[in-house]
DNA sequence: TTCCGGAGAT
DNA sequence: ATCTCCGGAA
């Protein structure tokens, strides 16, 4: 593929390119969002649940959602208990109250249909600077600079030379993303797919492919190096295993489960630690993913 | 047990 | 800039 051409230092070259777009025809998942012919809802949706949470479990999720609330218009009508139901474990589950926040400023300001271009995308609920280029590029079909968590990886090993990308995301980043987006416009938006689950399926963490991968071959300057290990992770320790989190978690299953529930069972929660469940109750209800009725709590 | 992840609030 | 937010797979 690239012979002995070393990796430009500043962004991915047109071989590469090429070579990540082939991958991709062949080796691509067909996955239900990216058929022709899907609306724009919702392939919003499936990003937002995509957000923080991996294809296999979103696919089951995604297709009820889509049966039900195949519109805004049909999202922003329906009673917020049953959206945040079927929203199920997907997790984070503010994210189905901004989906439905989204889908109500849709038909309240953009007559029920999704804006295009990233800055009236990026000013809908839940939608930040990812969520609305993946949008342009993958729905509008339009060219963007798209950078997820997948993207960042391949950039920082195949352009940097690093074995991950820095913890947060930097200028520099920025720039390589940039100047690696094709200008055609049809040929950006096979890249972004492309190098998108590259990182994915090949181009992963913890354990990379690199034996299948289009760009092992002259392409990736971490691969070059003879995959140098990560800088030694200077991370925050993270903190004590996300205990009110848990609980939040553990207090919306039962509500999706029956509805409500009374007091005496939630403390049930952790019969050691009442203020870790009043903490989850009091945090669940300013989140507006459960309201008071008497002494029990229900979903909204 | 550890790891993974985009948005939004602070 | 840093922190919080969920659930399941490795």
């Amino acid at each position: 593929m690239n012979g002995a051409s070393a990796p430009d230092p500043t962004g991915v070259d047109e071989e590469s390119v090429d070579a990540v777009i082939t991958w991709f025809s062949a080796a691509g998942r067909d996955l239900p969002w990216r058929h022709e012919g899907v609306s724009a809802w919702a392939i919003l949706v499936s990003e937002v649940m995509l957000q923080q949470t991996p294809v296999v479990r979103v696919l089951p999720r995604w297709q009820e959602w889509m049966e039900r609330w195949p519109a805004p218009a049909d999202l922003a009508d329906a009673p917020t208990a049953e959206v945040l139901r079927c929203w199920d474990r997907l997790g984070y589950p503010r994210r189905a109250l901004r989906l439905q926040d989204c889908a109500r400023v849709i038909v309240r300001e953009h007559g029920g249909r999704v804006p295009r271009g990233q800055e009236a995308l990026r000013a809908l609920p839940g939608i930040g600077e990812y969520t609305a280029a993946a949008i342009t590029a993958f729905s509008h079909r339009e060219r963007a600079v798209v950078v997820d968590t997948n993207i960042r990886r391949v950039l920082a090993r195949s352009v940097r030379g690093r074995a991950l990308p820095d913890r947060s995301y930097s200028a520099a980043e920025r720039v390589v993303a940039t100047r690696s987006l094709p200008v055609p416009r049809r040929r950006s938006v096979a890249w972004n797919q492309a190098v998108m689950e590259l990182g994915a399926l090949v181009c992963t963490a913890r354990s990379p492919r690199c034996q299948q991968c289009p760009l092992a071959d002259g392409g990736c300057a971490w691969f070059a190096a003879g995959r140098p290990a990560p800088a030694e992770d200077t991370r925050r320790r993270q903190a004590f295993e996300g205990t009110d989190r848990q609980m939040r978690g553990m207090i919306m299953a039962l509500l999706r489960r029956d509805g409500s529930a009374a007091e005496d069972q939630l403390l049930a929660l952790d019969a050691e630690d009442a203020d870790r469940v009043r903490r989850g109750i009091r945090t669940l209800i300013a989140d507006g993913l459960a309201v008071r009725e008497g002494s029990r709590l229900r979903l909204p």
